[in-house]
DNA sequence: ATATTTTCGTTAAGCGATTAACTATTGGTT
DNA sequence: AACCAATAGTTAATCGCTTAACGAAAATAT
């Protein structure tokens, strides 16, 4: 492959010269200028990223990161749907994302990267990293801070740079949503509140505009776990304990079809005798039947905007954090109670 | 960030040894190895990748390349499961994904891509490129081979280096099973064969176990389009066709699903009126109803494949294709005929 | 006509590793 | 005692690029 030498053995100037032209420096005759395109054309040269990264510290690459933990990033479309706006906003300013699922280990209160990610981080490899979705994003991000690493963390509120979905808004929207179609008696279906920053705001959301809405009763919510399943078996133990409602609220998607086929299985059609909403527009969720009715979160935009708070960044500026507000999605499963 | 030259000072030796220390290289006395160490350990020492890799041509960088294909590649969960796959074995040798999504134009016959992925070939930046899942890939990787950077191809059998699944056996698979449960009356639902080699393969496997079977009716097949939405389609011209079939082979597990929807629309009941079988083991194909019986390409196994033998070329070795075989998921939605 | 900028190009010193070539020491053979 | 091989460590060149420092020539100002 030819260097920067060839090139300027070519067009018969020096290698600064070169790489002057290529780094549009100015004060570069337009004579020059064009000797050393014809002649970076005539060998196709591309410069070697390696030298650069070395001679310059900017290495063009961006380290996404994921903890990885088997069962859910790679199963998790939403995920996806992140990276593919964080690519795009990267690769068209010229960046490379590398991809990095550290292994987490728990030590004491705080997650700790394996040796893999460590190295990543302080190998001069990396300009810049976007933590996503996890609540170990949060450190992985600030351990990148420590050893000079500009990062973002996508998904939730903890740190300096984020970019995260406003769950509470979205939990309004719902509960706004489920009302304005004459429902009252309402039923939530959760999980653990611990466990997640995300689902708690949700939460609120709901609450907030139920109190608001001055019914008597108290929302009945029974929680389980995030799978389909936890969702079937929720709705059962919920109906027992209320068995008039006209909705239930499902805190995320997949629970929300498990609810579905659960309602199925005690004889109730969706939406006629219950409605039932979720919450992340999943891909199922559009081709379940009947189609859900549930929130956006516009994974691309957080994925843009994390790229681009990155970028920001990186380019010397202090730009604050982005809030993306989700969108409701009207489909079947939420009907008018007359 | 300390350097090799600081580990060194605090070592008391030269840089030389410390990187053959490093480097696991023999000649190195335990006194001054432990030395060496201490020193590592002490500053938290790091190697800084980039000069490594322009000093040895190392860079631990693997390309993970998938056309940039807005709809397909980031809603597709097999992708996601091919690159856990890639992603165990690289990470666990020590090697970085870099994840790459080229833009394709397509001049003449083959596939071009844009300026950004041939930037990434020839800027020394990768050791080796694991292509993924579409004819273009292959164009990618032959690329990649001429700017001697080696290349695996994961997806189909163009070429030298590749790792695929044997949709022919695949499709055996399924006919097979569907006429052990005593179906005859079998019908088709499928896409134009010229886009898709795997999707060829699949049928000629069908079509050779249906033939073998001595049925004397000829195999009704309907074309449609990939999606849900075509395989509800689908459906209803085949039965239109065909009104007595007992089991539909869905050439993947979207149309499958679709089909599902159509039929129930039709007033048919499956498993009980009609069986249905897909292909691909989407993870709706668990959760749908009914559950669908259908064919796992075991994609992490392919991910693994591909890896693994991209690997052993880096390490100057010259390994044979890699076939991956598909099994059968046995669910609901396929019942038997008495 | 001289002094001062501005423009254009070169020289050469890094960036942080790896590694071939070399020297010095030790130990084993005969 | 002399010779050779194996072991242990160093020196310095090299990878391909960027960029500060410098100098010459051209343009502008005084």
């Amino acid at each position: 492959m030819p260097t920067l030498q060839d090139v300027a053995k070519k067009a018969g100037v020096s290698t600064a010269t070169v790489s002057k032209v290529l780094s549009n420096t100015p004060y570069v005759s337009e004579a020059t200028r064009d000797k050393v395109l014809d002649a970076v054309s005539a060998l196709e040269y591309r410069p070697n990223l390696a030298a650069r990264a070395l001679s310059s510290g900017k290495t063009t690459i961006v380290a996404v990161v994921f903890p990885y933990i088997y069962d859910t990033i790679f199963k998790d479309p939403l995920v996806m749907r992140v990276l593919e706006g964080v690519e795009t906003v990267l690769t068209a300013e010229g960046y490379n994302i590398l991809l990095s699922m550290p292994r987490i280990s728990h030590i004491g209160d705080d997650a700790q990267a394996d040796e893999h990610f460590v190295r990543l981080v302080q190998s001069g490899y990396i300009e810049g990293l976007i933590a996503i979705d996890n609540v170990e994003a949060f450190s992985f991000a600030s351990f990148a801070e420590k050893h000079n690493v500009p990062a973002v963390v996508l998904g939730h509120h903890m740190g300096d740079y984020t970019v995260y979905s406003d769950n509470y808004a979205g939990g309004k929207l719902l509960m706004e949503q489920v009302l304005a179609e004459g429902h009252r008696q309402i039923g939530i279906i959760s999980v653990a509140l611990e466990t997640n920053l995300a689902v708690q705001e949700r939460m609120r959301g709901i609450q907030a505009v139920y109190q608001s809405a001055g019914i008597d009763e108290p929302l009945p919510i029974v929680e389980s776990d995030f799978s389909s399943q936890g969702g079937a078996k929720a709705v059962t133990t919920l109906l027992a304990q209320a068995p008039h409602l006209t909705a239930i609220i499902a805190i995320n998607d997949r629970m929300a079809i498990g609810a579905l086929s659960g309602l199925q299985a005690l004889g109730k059609r969706v939406p006629d005798d219950i409605s039932v909403v979720g919450y992340d527009n999943i891909p199922l969720a559009g081709v379940a039947q009947p189609q859900l009715t549930t929130i956006d979160q516009k994974p691309v935009d957080l994925g843009n905007a994390a790229a681009t708070l990155l970028l920001r960044r990186l380019q010397g500026e202090t730009p604050t954090n982005v809030v993306i507000d989700p969108v409701l999605i009207k489909r079947e499963s939420l009907s008018t109670r007359r």
